[in-house]
DNA sequence: GATGCTCTTCTACAGAGTGTAGAACTATTT
DNA sequence: AAATAGTTCTACACTCTGTAGAAGAGCATC
């Protein structure tokens, strides 16, 4: 199974991610640009994305609700985590990645490493 | 155009990427486990990443060489940044990511954010 | 320079993943 | 019970990847 997303399935992801609030097929519809997928096509797509693990369904409800299982943040960091682990050498990663990134993110890193974060 | 390598795809950049010589599709055969893909496989799998971007070819020698366009620790470190770049929130993951990371990899990125490195 | 050998390109196909949605089914409301 | 709203099942097309044979191109030797 696919750790990674196709461009629906990341357009839903970002809408989900977007907001603390639980989402039904019918409001994510009309939250995507025209032309917005069937509710069936969503709902496949919703379908997967709980296969792979990105979305919890509230099957209580009656327009079922989607919420992401973890946040945007969450997501994303564990995707950096994954790459670095499988990158090789760590260090040399590192040192690029570090060397790469604006001076503002440089910054943050400091902060956050400091715990004055 | 898909970024991403199936599974032949990063073997290959592996192997090529474990090494500073480069190499033809005959060396690249011997170096995979058994049972190894065809010659004719692996030049297809070449020419893909090549289009991709991900190699070089020298067509000069006659056996054609390979070699990787960026090493291996500046992939890695690009596919972070990407990750970082369509994160959204930037400062939201980089505190995610360190939180995440082992005592030695947050010594390692404070040295490397103090020019300590 | 014709013949065979080596190597490359072309072409093809199967399997997985994704976008797409109708048809059939289930639940709710009136 | 009938109508409506919502969900699941099934299906198909397209892309990407692994796979490699067939056909073509370049090279070495007689």
């Amino acid at each position: 199974m696919p750790t990674t997303l196709g461009t629906l399935e990341r357009s839903v992801m970002d809408l989900l991610w977007s907001t603390d609030e639980s989402r039904t097929v019918y409001e994510l519809r009309d939250l995507l640009p025209d032309p917005a997928p069937a509710p069936t096509t969503l709902l496949t797509v919703l379908a997967r994305l709980e296969k792979k693990g990105f979305v919890a369904a509230e099957r209580s409800a009656r327009p079922h609700r989607y919420r992401p299982v973890a946040s945007r943040a969450e997501h994303m960091a564990e995707l950096m985590h994954d790459v670095l682990v499988d990158s090789g050498d760590r260090r040399a990663v590192l040192e690029r990645f570090v060397g790469g990134v604006s001076a503002d993110d440089a910054a943050t890193l400091r902060r956050l490493l400091d715990g004055t974060g």
